[in-house]
DNA sequence: ATAGCTTTGTGAAGAATTTCACAAAGGCCC
DNA sequence: GGGCCTTTGTGAAATTCTTCACAAAGCTAT
């Protein structure tokens, strides 16, 4: 198949928000115009996006609501459960292991570590924490998908390792470095200090502030 | 000045922070190249991204490392504080509320708000939760720059409206929703269920993983 | 069944971003 | 000071991404 862009695979995403919200209020059929509208984008864009997987409209008519949706959640992975493990019980990954908007869309978080023994033990949303050095011997059982790395800077690149171990190929990092990982691996990155200066950088240089959206190379 | 893209952005606010390291290592000049090799990118892009802003480095030698830092704070707005509120203290927004590493780049949070009554009154690091009616007229005495959306996606819209009331001039949004704002607001999305389902596609469409980072459009 | 209105799917054009490649500049050593 | 090695700054080329614009389809109403 033709390269997909990432940005692509973002507004795919957002399409698909779009589309369950949709769904939930029981409408049959949407344009590309609606969904444009709503992602903030045209509906060149739009058609674009998904003319890279087939021709899922109606010409006239629009998208069934339901079709597209499902056709989006093929399209994106989301047919079959993901397990995760969070690695890092601090602030941001307890919060991460107790939202339950990952659960609904297929992410399970199986297993949560941290170094910190005064953690080690306690539950998070019914899982314990365990030790960080228990997840190269877990990954056999656990058979984890995904990572998110919620530990300190310093610890990133040896949490990240740990997992790879494991099994795991994907990964989401909070920590603000950049982690090394082989190509067969994909690596997200999302960086809070990174949005915030980018917010700060719009301000001093306003004039024709329209940024929109996060994301970006890390 | 000449157009400066999200992504050149992202990368300058990459580069303080290895800049900071170094910086912090005692190392005296950096090269192109080796901001590059710990970006992930490559030494033409460095020097194009610079070069946007002046002409920083010696040829043959480098880049002077706390000479390098102190442009690129202030470019990217550094300098001086920017004051932020919090709208929702559910698990993301008391995670960040705490989290000192903002106020270490000039981040300071000066409110921290919520609608559910048990939380109101209630203290995170120092500041009390107020009731997000009290935004508005916070506003003047507070004077926020830049205000942080942590509520449920259905409230995001109504709490940006009343952020934007307050004076705020830059969103940072964690609600999965595209927001509304004027144009000569900034506004950065960060969706955490975006980014799985970022990797999720990149691992079903496993061949040629070679995704990096966060970020995008929303 | 035809006319009229709407909306898709998609080549082609345009814009933006990244990579290439090399001349100009600076330091260092003999 | 001349030669040599390194690294910047930057036009030009290449690539990637977005927007344009329009023919092809489908529905509705008559």
């Amino acid at each position: 198949m033709k390269h997909v862009a990432e940005s692509t695979v973002r507004r795919l995403s957002l399409y698909l928000r779009f589309l369950e919200d949709f769904e939930s209020k029981g409408l049959a059929t949407i344009s590309s115009d609606e969904l444009a509208a709503r992602g903030g984008t045209t509906s060149a864009q739009v058609r674009k996006d998904l003319s890279l997987f087939g021709s899922f409209g109606k010409r006239g008519l629009g998208y069934s609501v339901p079709q597209l949706a499902a056709r989006l959640r093929a399209i994106l992975g989301l047919g079959r459960e993901w397990r995760v493990v969070i690695i890092g019980a601090g602030k941001i990954g307890s919060a991460l292991a107790q939202y339950h908007g990952f659960a609904q869309r297929g992410f399970r978080v199986v297993g949560v570590y941290d170094s910190d023994p005064a953690k080690i033990g306690q539950t998070l949303d019914g899982i314990r924490i365990r030790s960080v050095e228990a997840i190269d011997a877990d990954g056999a059982s656990l058979t984890p998908d995904i990572a998110v790395i919620t530990v300190p800077a310093e610890a990133a690149q040896r949490a990240v390792d740990r997992a790879l171990r494991a099994g795991v190929h994907g990964v989401l990092n909070f920590a603000p470095v950049h982690l090394q990982v082989p190509p067969t691996v994909a690596l997200k990155t999302v960086n809070m200090a990174m949005e915030l200066e980018g917010l700060a950088f719009a301000l001093v240089n306003r004039s024709d502030v329209a940024i929109e959206s996060a994301g970006g190379a890390d």
